[in-house]
RNA sequence: GGUCCCAUCGUCCAGAGGCCUAGGACACAGCCCUUUCAAGGCUGCGACGCGGGUUCGAAUCCCGCUGGGACCGCCA
């Protein structure tokens, strides 16, 4: 069997948006899976509405998602160009063909293909299974009359659905996989593949994603381009978690996978058909889960910025204490917050002492009642948590009445300011006796 | 108006005629653990849209209905 090539072919007149990326990932996906090739193709030839920069964003937006590619515009390849407006002469040349052999028209200066009554235009599609097609159904809106495809438009460019003909056959691609909106386009498109004496490749269609309410995703959802989720704090590891899981399962229960597993696993037979509702909740799950599993230095690099951007000083904290500590820090987080970005704000007291005095100042507390209990643990020599547990707990014991929470959690809100936070003779620890003692005397406790 | 597609818990998936009194995950509720909150463990709630067939037997096959959706652009 030949080499599997795939590609995805967005066009520059925006951000990647969830869409997009979803079907991106998918040719990734089945790429891989096939040790084929994953081209990038720009379809520039809406003038109006392209641009270089939509072009760029689209690229780190899958970079991003680590969706890698063989051959594109950046890095070339041995079927390029791969920008559709570097490749004019082609499809003026085809077109040029057609006109000859009599199966297209000039129209102006537009050049139009002509569609013939009674022509079997169904195909087998790899999800969607047999889908029956007349060419005597390509009707104009609201008429019976035949409707012709313009396959170049009077400004010299090529139309899509003739566009994709051309370069999917001359970049020799084996799968064409793209979003269900496109079902209703590919019986044209084999009337072209056909006229043109081409193979018509393997077509596989992917459901929509849907919003909460059901209606195809759009910016009233909110954040539909992938940055708008980095920016929130979610992990491109989970993003193509959670989009791999958009229409497709390995058919077990593995839910949490990483991409090599995916790419190991992904099978085209196995994508749904029914349009699916992208579930903010899940997503959620899925990025706590990566978050929980990261290696320490790798969290860090997720959460670090968005302490940066609250104005905490992680420098200096690396500086002095070391990213030891910082990683040690975020350690004792994993599996709280669905987000880097809500991991760095409930843990923004290992970085400094400011938050904490915002939020908390020690009203209504009885320091006389507390302070024989925190002189008690800072009199004992080991500062390790179990021994302080220890030490905490023995002081309660001999004291009538006293409960470890009544003790913990002025001791919580001194540390941290927070009402939650994790076990606090471990954050206690980590934090090192110093600055607990810094911070318990700034309150009067010590 | 025309063509095409879809239809299992609120959501994402499993299910390719008997293994289904329909399974898992998220969400939700309760319990356990516990210095708090998470995490973790356990339990619960919860679906085959409707009607006809075919068959000994249907969530699975066929038909109709209903309900969603896509496309019909010199946008892609």
């Amino acid at each position: 069997m030949s080499e599997v090539r795939v590609r995805f072919a967005p066009s520059p007149t925006g951000a990647l948006h969830i869409g997009g990326g979803h079907t991106a990932l998918f040719n990734w996906l089945w790429a891989r899976h096939n040790h084929g090739r994953f081209i990038l193709r720009i379809e520039d030839t809406d003038l109006a509405r392209s641009t270089k920069e939509y072009e760029e964003t689209i690229m780190s937006g899958m970079v991003w998602l680590g969706l890698d590619w063989d051959e594109g515009p950046d890095i070339g390849g041995s079927y390029g160009p791969y920008r559709q407006s570097e490749r004019l002469g082609i499809y003026r040349d085809y077109a040029d063909q057609l006109v000859g052999m009599g199966r297209a028209y000039r129209d102006g200066g537009a050049i139009i293909f002509r569609v013939e009554a009674g022509q079997d235009i169904s195909f087998r599609d790899i999800v969607y299974g047999q889908i029956d097609v007349m060419s005597d159904g390509l009707r104009e809106k609201d008429s019976d009359k035949l409707k012709d495809i313009v396959i170049i438009k009077s400004d010299g460019m090529p139309t899509y659905n003739y566009a994709v003909v051309v370069d999917d056959h001359l970049m020799n691609i084996t799968h064409v996989i793209r979003g269900e909106d496109h079902i209703s386009n590919t019986p044209k498109q084999i009337l072209l593949y056909r006229a043109l004496g081409w193979d018509v490749p393997e077509f596989a269609h992917l459901p929509m994603i849907l919003g909460r309410d059901k209606k195809k995703l759009s910016k009233r959802h909110g954040a539909t381009s992938i940055y708008e989720y980095r920016d929130m704090g979610y992990m491109p590891d989970s993003m193509f978690n959670f989009l791999a899981l958009l229409g497709w399962s390995a058919g077990d229960d593995k839910e949490i996978f990483t991409r090599e597993e995916a790419a190991e696993w992904f099978e085209l037979s196995r994508v749904t058909r029914k349009a699916a509702v992208f579930d903010f909740d899940k997503l959620n799950y899925i990025n706590q889960e990566h978050l929980k599993a990261l290696a320490p230095d790798v969290r860090l690099s997720m959460v670090r910025p968005f302490w940066e951007e609250a104005g905490l000083p992680v420098a200096d904290v690396e500086a002095s204490r070391g990213v030891k500590y910082l990683e040690d820090a975020l350690t004792l987080m994993a599996g709280r917050g669905r987000t880097a970005k809500e991991m760095s704000e409930f843990s923004d007291y290992f970085v400094s002492f400011e938050p904490v005095k915002a939020r908390w100042n020690a009203e209504g507390v009885d320091k006389e009642k507390l302070k024989p209990f925190f002189a008690a643990i800072f009199s004992h020599d080991s500062w390790k948590a179990e021994e302080l547990e220890g030490v905490a707990r023995s002081w309660i014991g001999q004291h009538e009445g006293a409960k470890m929470k009544d003790y913990a959690m002025p001791l919580r809100f001194a540390l941290t300011g927070m009402k939650v936070s994790p076990g606090i003779f471990e954050v206690a620890e980590l934090m090192g006796r110093e600055e607990c003692r810094k911070r318990l005397e700034f309150y009067g406790l010590l």
